[in-house]
DNA sequence: GGTGCATCCTTACC
DNA sequence: ACAGGTAAGGATGCACC
């Protein structure tokens, strides 16, 4: 038998003390087929220079005795093999070993003390990483299977009829085919189930689960405990029935990808905790295995032969810095990247709810599920390409942070320099690496206050990877202190590939712009800013402080000198951060100054290159609050297609009140535009007269700041840390991360102290009004008009001065 | 009990 | 613990008078 497949899912499991590798994947057909491949783990033992032959065949005979006998099994060292290898760039014998069962591979690696090896490795990697890197079964790519159908068969204790698969194959052979998927078309379409679980507790299994609402391309419905003539709503006449109706509808679907929000830590716990309590198995496996959960610094939530998707995860690595929402719950997310919003529905507990409401609530637990299903469309090429390009399972790629995918790109692409894996740092190694000093970062120019026209910005692209790669900055290459070797290192090589292949598809796109191609450019693009990083990440397998040290100090070197070149060609430089440049025209015109910009690259070292970000119409630097000498990182800029670009001000801080946000927004926008501070002064003048009548809304005066920590770990007890105390005297749910809000209000109290006049958002009282015109609106606005030589205290306070701290 | 510096804390920039 | 350093700025903590 012989099939076409994609590869969506591995597993592995044991049969008769021997590892198998479980392929889930889907036939080109849409048949969802199981290919059971026979793959025999092994590490490495690399050796001491000078030994002769025999010597090291006395060491293999030595080695391939060793048996041992642990968790009720026997492993034993089943062959050993001499090879040339590469590790950390330089030349070494070393020998393969190959082991029963890879899980007592560390056990076996420890009773290798020999005299004769220098370094065990690659013990410490995953059977299903190393598969895919020996084997190169990469996920989403196109492979032809031939070998034995198990249809009923006895093979492996009966595995085929324990799965609920079309096809189950043992392989001889995998083959991949050439055939190149067409980068406009999305080679295959998968079919996903979005859930969403209602409850009154939400802590996990602290009540029964209200509802469930499950969306595919074929299916909208909610299974509710709640009797209801809306046709999208199945009844469940209890918890019970609810939990089992789930499972038949997610079997009945049989779905390639369950995808939730956050699902990781509140749904799916959730049902199997219920499950638990109900005595129901939470068998949504497709061999009815139930959810797993493993702990690691977040719970993860694991279904056999589905796999399970928390969108969440995949949003914090892949998207969230380029997001504007200011949280990443589902509404502000889907509302940024789909312009759809969560249902209006105030959630109350289940007792109270009135009928009229329950068809509400039923209706937006379905939206919540729509919302989830339509993300991961938005999503599924972006996920599509980080496994491909990482060559790691989607289930593990969605979930992994950018260090971690930098790690699975490098070792995925070994190979190709023969080289062996570095060990991933055990405890010890990473609390030494985390006491090392740090050291210094980029450099930031000090700027001028004051408003500009006629600028110009420039970046260098991909930086700090440019530096890497330019002055070849890696463990493997580096010598002593601050020197590096000139032999290129993999790490370097690698890094420049990841930079032409984000180039490439970044010009094919430009040509035809589509989903997989912006997909791939980005998966590019955030490897290369993620290298730096790497390097000076204390868990990094292949980390080097010296290399993470070197790249900023070199890319601060090369700004200066750029900054240095720019102002002896008669610009003036306005302001500098890390990578990029703010300059003043003057005489110059935008033509002589991307002929000058040309010039500049020209004599750029390695493969450093410096863009034109824009030209801009004016930009605004303002003093710091303290002090008066310019700010950094806080400036504005208009273009001269008059786009306003914001940074570091109040405006994007999300702890400040909408009243003073929109408001210096405003002043901003208006200065930029007109070049004068005239109608911004009127506009604050009516702001604060609003103020101080009492006509602003309690809505724009919210503060929300966020719980970072336990609540009890706080030493400064700060206004959030009492209006969280607060929320939970009234007890409403607190949580770690979540976004506290309260308002300040008048009290009759002398205290000074802000946090003894917070109030939570329900609770009653008034606005404090010298709290929101000293502490929120005038400084937001002092600097901007300071810049115009205006006394905003005097403007708003009339001439009577007020001292600061006053209110 | 007010002053002023240190420290804590959050959130931004790149 | 899950990429790095640089920076602004609010609010409290605390020694000091």
């Amino acid at each position: 038998m012989q099939t076409n497949f994609i590869p969506i899912d591995y597993d592995y499991f044991d049969f008769q003390g021997k590892n198998y590798i479980k392929i889930i994947g889907r036939t080109d057909t849409g048949k969802r087929i199981c290919v059971i491949d026979d793959f025999q783990g092994s590490f490495w033992a690399i050796l001491k220079n000078n030994f002769g032959k025999e010597k090291i065949n006395k060491l293999i005979t030595k080695i391939e005795k060793i048996k041992i006998y642990e968790a009720g099994r026997e492993s034993k060292v089943e062959k050993v093999e001499l090879h040339d290898k590469n590790f950390l760039g330089k030349p070494v014998k070393a020998l393969k070993i190959f082991v029963t069962n890879f899980k007592d591979a560390h056990r076996i690696a420890d009773k290798l003390g020999y005299k004769e090896i220098f370094k065990r490795r690659e013990y410490d990697l995953d059977l299903i990483t190393k598969y895919i890197m020996e084997k190169k079964i990469i996920p989403f790519k196109l492979y032809e299977v031939s070998g034995q159908v198990l249809n009923n068969s006895q093979e492996f204790g009966w595995i085929d009829s324990s799965m609920d698969i079309d096809l189950c194959i043992k392989a001889e052979k995998i083959k991949q085919l050439k055939k190149e998927i067409k980068s406009k078309e999305i080679p295959f379409k998968p079919k996903v189930l979005a859930y969403d679980i209602e409850v009154d507790d939400l802590k996990i299994g602290g009540g029964e689960i209200l509802m469930v609402s499950l969306v595919s391309n074929k299916i909208k419905k909610v299974i509710s405990l709640k009797k209801s003539n809306q046709k999208f709503v199945e009844h469940a006449k209890d918890e019970a029935d609810l939990l089992n109706k789930f499972i038949k509808e997610v079997k009945a679907q049989n779905p390639d990808f369950l995808v939730g929000y956050y699902s990781d830590g509140f749904d799916l716990p959730y049902l199997k905790a219920r499950a638990e309590k109900n005595k129901i198995k939470l068998a949504l496996g497709i061999d009815n295995t139930s959810v797993k959960f493993s702990r690691g610094r977040n719970l993860t939530a694991k279904i056999s032969g589905i796999v399970h998707i928390d969108l969440l995860r995949f949003i914090k690595t892949a998207y969230a810095q380029y997001l504007q929402s200011e949280t990443l719950s589902l509404n502000e997310v889907a509302n940024e990247l789909l312009g759809e919003r969560k249902k209006d529905f105030e959630i109350k507990h289940s007792k109270s709810l009135g009928e009229d409401e329950w068809l509400a609530f039923h209706e937006y637990n379905l939206q919540d599920s729509i919302l989830t299903y339509k993300l991961f469309q938005k999503m599924w090429p972006d996920m599509l390409e980080f496994s491909r390009i990482m060559q790691t399972p989607i289930f593990t790629v969605s979930r992994n942070g950018m260090s971690k995918n930098v790690e699975s790109y490098v070792i995925h692409n070994l190979e190709k320099f023969n080289e062996i894996v570095e060990k991933r740092p055990v405890h010890e190694e990473i609390s030494k690496r985390r006491l090392r000093p740090k050291y210094e970062g980029a450099f930031v120019l000090q700027p001028k206050p004051g408003l500009y026209e006629n600028l110009a910005m420039f970046d260098f692209t991909s930086m700090y990877a440019s530096v890497i790669v330019s002055y070849n900055l890696s463990l493997s290459t580096h010598l002593n202190g601050d020197k590096f070797s000139k032999q290129r290192g993999f790490f370097p090589k690698m890094l420049e590939q990841i930079i032409n292949y984000r180039k490439k598809f970044k010009i094919e796109l430009k040509k035809n712009p589509n989903p997989m191609v912006k997909a791939r450019s980005n998966a590019y693009k955030l490897l290369a800013n993620a290298a730096y990083g790497y390097q000076g990440f204390f868990g990094a397998r292949y980390y080097c402080l010296e290399a993470a040290a070197a790249t900023a100090a070199l890319a601060k070197k090369s700004i200066l000198d750029v900054i240095e070149k720019i102002k002896k060609q008669g610009y003036h430089v306005v302001y500098s951060d890390t990578d990029s440049i703010a300059l003043l025209l003057k005489n110059k015109t935008k033509s002589q100054t991307l002929t000058f910009l040309k010039q500049l690259n020209k004599n750029l070292p390695g493969i450093m290159e410096l863009d034109l970000e824009d030209f801009y119409k004016r930009g605004i630097w303002v003093t710091k609050r303290t002090g008066d000498f310019g700010a950094k990182k806080k400036y504005a800029l208009i273009n001269h297609k008059g786009k306003v670009k914001i940074r570091g001000f109040e405006t994007v801080r999300r702890d400040w009140c909408r009243l003073a946000r929109n408001l210096q927004n405003k002043i901003i926008r208006m200065v930029l535009k007109e070049g004068n501070e005239k109608h911004a002064v009127e506009y604050l003048k009516d702001i604060t007269k609003k103020l101080k009548n009492r006509e602003i809304d309690k809505k724009l005066l919210i503060i929300k700041t966020q719980l970072k920590k336990p609540l009890d770990e706080y030493k400064a007890i700060s206004p959030h840390v009492v209006a969280a105390r607060r929320m939970i005297e009234k007890s409403m749910p607190v949580d770690m991360g979540m976004l506290i809000e309260y308002f300040v209000a008048e009290t009759r109290s002398k205290k000074a102290l802000v946090r003894d006049k917070v109030k939570l958002v329900g609770e009653k009282g008034e606005y404090n009004i010298k709290y929101y015109l000293n502490r929120q609106i005038l400084p937001a606005v002092e600097n901007i008009l300071q810049v115009f030589d205006i006394n905003t205290k005097e403007l708003i306070e009339g001439k009577k001065q007020m001292k600061l701290g006053e209110f």
